[in-house]
DNA sequence: GATGAATGAGAGTTCATTCAT
DNA sequence: AATGAATGAACTCTCATTCAT
C-alpha cells in the first residue's frame, strides 16, 4: 500500500509536475511519469495507489506548503489590510515563479472526476478558511463593512485572484504575474471597505 | 424523434448536456450520448466530427445565446452601474436556473485539452469583451476610477462571478445562486468606484 | 435485387475502376464510388448487391470483353506461334494502355476473400482455357513438344505475362509495357518448342 | 508459455501464420491471433506496432530464411543450370511442404495497401536479385543466350514459378507441388538457352 | 427508380494496473 | 524495494447496408 514518504516519492512527484504540466493530466501516461522519474512503471504503484492519487498528492503537497508558508508570512502583518495584500502578493508571486505548478493547479487539477475532488477540497478549504479569517479580522478591526457577508467576500477575493492566474497561465505570459498585485489589491480592498 | 431536418443536431446537444453533467466529460461514452438522444452511435458522427467537437459545439451554442441575450438585456440599461448589475444578475440567474448547463460550463468544459481551448476561447472572449466595454463605459461616465486597469478589472469581475458559480455547482446547492447578486454586486461596484 | 443493366450500371462500374485504382479496394468506400459516379449511395445497391459484387462484376466485365476481343484477334492467326504472339501482345497492349484497369486486375482484385474468388475464377478460367487451346494446337501442329504438359505450360505462360504486368504496375512505369512482348515471346516460344 | 525472452515474438508470428492462412488477413482479428498465441490482446502490441506490422514481419522473417537457405543450397551447385533447377526445386519444395506459409505468401500478403508493400518489396527484391545473378552467370558460362534481357528473363522465371504455386494453393491440392519441378524447369531452361 | 439520412455491428489500439521474479 | 512484461477492459470511430420518402 502506497508509501507516503521516501526519496522516490518526491522524485515521482517532481516528475509528475513536469509531465502533467507538459502534456496535461489525461495525455500523460503513468509510464511517462515513471520514465521522467527514472523508475520502473511498477515502482510508481509502490508510492501511489493510482494515477489520480499522484495528482491529488501533488496538489495536497503543494497546497499544504503554500498555506503553511503563507501563514508564516501573515504572522508578520499588523492588520487585515496588510494580510490581504500579503495573500494576493504571495499567491501571485508563488505561482508566477513556478509556471509548471501554476499550470497543474489552474488547469490539470480541474480535469479529474467529481468524487476525487474531495481530495482536492480539503487542502483548498484550509486556504479558503485562511482568507475568511482575514476578512473576519478586518471586520473586527472595523476596516471592512460589518454587514459584509464573509463567505461571499471570500469567494470574490479568491475568484478574482484565481482568474488572474488562469489568464496568465493560458496566455503566452508576456507580463509578470506579480505585477498585477497592486490593481487587484486596490480593487478588492475598496470592495471590502 | 427527429422529424425535421437539423433537429437531431439539437437533440444530440441536449443529450450531451445531460450526460456530461451527470457523468462528466471523460466518463461519458459517445454511446451514452447517442442512447440518451435516442439515435444510433454512428448518427452522432454525422453531426459532429468527434466527442470533443460535441463539447465545444455545446459551449459555443450556449455561450453565443448567453452573450446575445445578455446584450439585449444590457440595451435597456441607462448606465454602467445598471449594466454591471445586469451582468451579474443575468449570469447568476441563467446558470442558477440551469444547473446542468452550469455544471458543464464550470467543470466539464475545463477537462479538455489545451489545443481545444481555442474553440472555447472565442465565444468566451466575446463575453470578456462585453464586460470590458461596460467598465470602459463606466470610466467614461465618471462612475469608475479613471486609473482603473480595464483588463484587470474585468478579470476580477469575471473571476468573482465565476467562483461564486463554481462554489454553488460543487455544493449541494442549499441556496439560490441568484441570491448572491446583491453582495457580489456591492463588492465589485465599490471596488470599481 | 441487383439489376445487371442500365446506363447507371456502367456509370457505377466506371467510377469503381477509377476509385479502386486510385485508393485500393479496401480503402474505397461505397460512398466514394457513388460520389464519383454522381449517384446516391443507395443507388449503388440497386445495381449491385454489395461492394464485393462491384469488384467482381468489374472483373467479369473486363475479362469477358478481354477474352472476346482476344478470340477475334486470334481468328486472324494462321498457327499456334502467331496465336501465342498475339496473346502476349494483346495482353500487354491492353493493360499497358489502361493502367487503371491493370491496377485493379493485378492488385485490387487479389484483395478479396477466398470464397469470392469463385466469381473471379470463372472468367479467368476461360482465358486459361484459351491459352491451353493454343498450346494444344501448337502440339498438333508439331510446333511444340509432344511431351509438353499443357496445363503446366499454360501456368508458365500466364505466370510470365502476369508477372511482367505486375512489375510494371508496381513500378513508376518508366517503360512501355508492350515493349516487353518480344523478349517474353522469345523466351516462352523457345520453352515450348 | 513463453518463458525465454523474445519467445513470444515467435509465438505470435506462428499464431499469425495459422490465423491468416485460415481466415485471411482482413478476416483475422488481432484478438484471434492473440488467442491462438495464448497471449493477451495487448501483448501483441508489445511486439508489433500494429496488425500490418505482423503480416510484414511474418513475410520478412520467412523470406529472409528462404533466401538464406536457398543461397546455401546454391553454393553446392556447379553451374547456372544446376542453380536454376535448385531454385525451382527449393521454391516448390518449401512452399509445397508448408501450405499455410504458401497461402500467406501467395494470397494474404497481396491484400495489403500499396505503401506497405515497401516492407514486402525489400526481402522480395533480394530473391529477385538472386535469380538475376544466376541468369547472368548462365550468360557468362555461355549456357544462356547473350542477348537475353536478364530482367525480363527473371520476371518470366519468377512469374512462372509463382503462378504454379498460386494455382496449387487455390486448388484442393490433389498433387504434389514439387512434382511440377521437372516440366517447369524444362520449359524455362529451353527458353533461356 | 432514386435518394441519403440513419443505422449499429465491429475491430484496432491504448494504457492503468498487476505480479512473478 | 524494484522491476517491466504482461494483462484485458474499455472506447472511439468507420462504413457497408437499409429503407422511408
Amino acid at each position: 500500500m502506497a508509501r507516503r514518504s521516501g526519496e522516490k516519492h518526491q522524485v515521482i512527484l517532481d516528475a509528475a509536475i513536469k509531465t502533467f504540466s507538459r502534456s496535461g493530466y489525461h495525455r500523460t501516461r503513468v509510464s511517462d511519469i515513471a520514465g521522467e522519474a527514472g523508475v520502473a512503471d511498477g515502482t510508481v504503484y509502490i508510492y501511489f495507489s493510482n494515477k489520480e492519487d499522484i495528482l491529488i498528492s501533488l496538489f495536497q503537497n503543494l497546497m499544504n506548503r503554500f498555506v503553511e508558508e503563507l501563514r508564516t508570512e501573515l504572522s508578520r502583518c499588523r492588520n487585515a489590510n496588510e494580510k490581504l495584500e500579503t495573500i494576493i502578493d504571495y499567491h501571485l508571486r508563488t505561482l508566477g515563479s513556478r509556471p509548471e505548478q501554476a499550470r497543474v493547479t489552474q488547469i490539470e487539477l480541474r480535469q479529474i472526476d467529481q468524487k476525487i475532488n474531495e481530495g482536492i477540497s480539503k487542502p483548498l478549504l484550509s486556504y479558503f478558511q485562511l482568507i475568511e479569517e482575514v476578512i473576519e479580522e478586518g471586520k473586527k478591526q472595523a476596516l471592512y463593512r460589518q454587514e459584509l457577508n464573509t463567505r461571499t467576500a471570500r469567494k470574490v477575493v479568491f475568484g478574482a485572484i484565481d482568474e488572474v492566474v488562469t489568464c496568465w497561465v493560458m496566455s503566452s505570459k508576456p507580463y509578470q504575474l506579480a505585477d498585477l498585485k497592486e490593481p487587484v489589491f486596490d480593487l478588492l480592498i475598496r470592495g471590502l471597505q
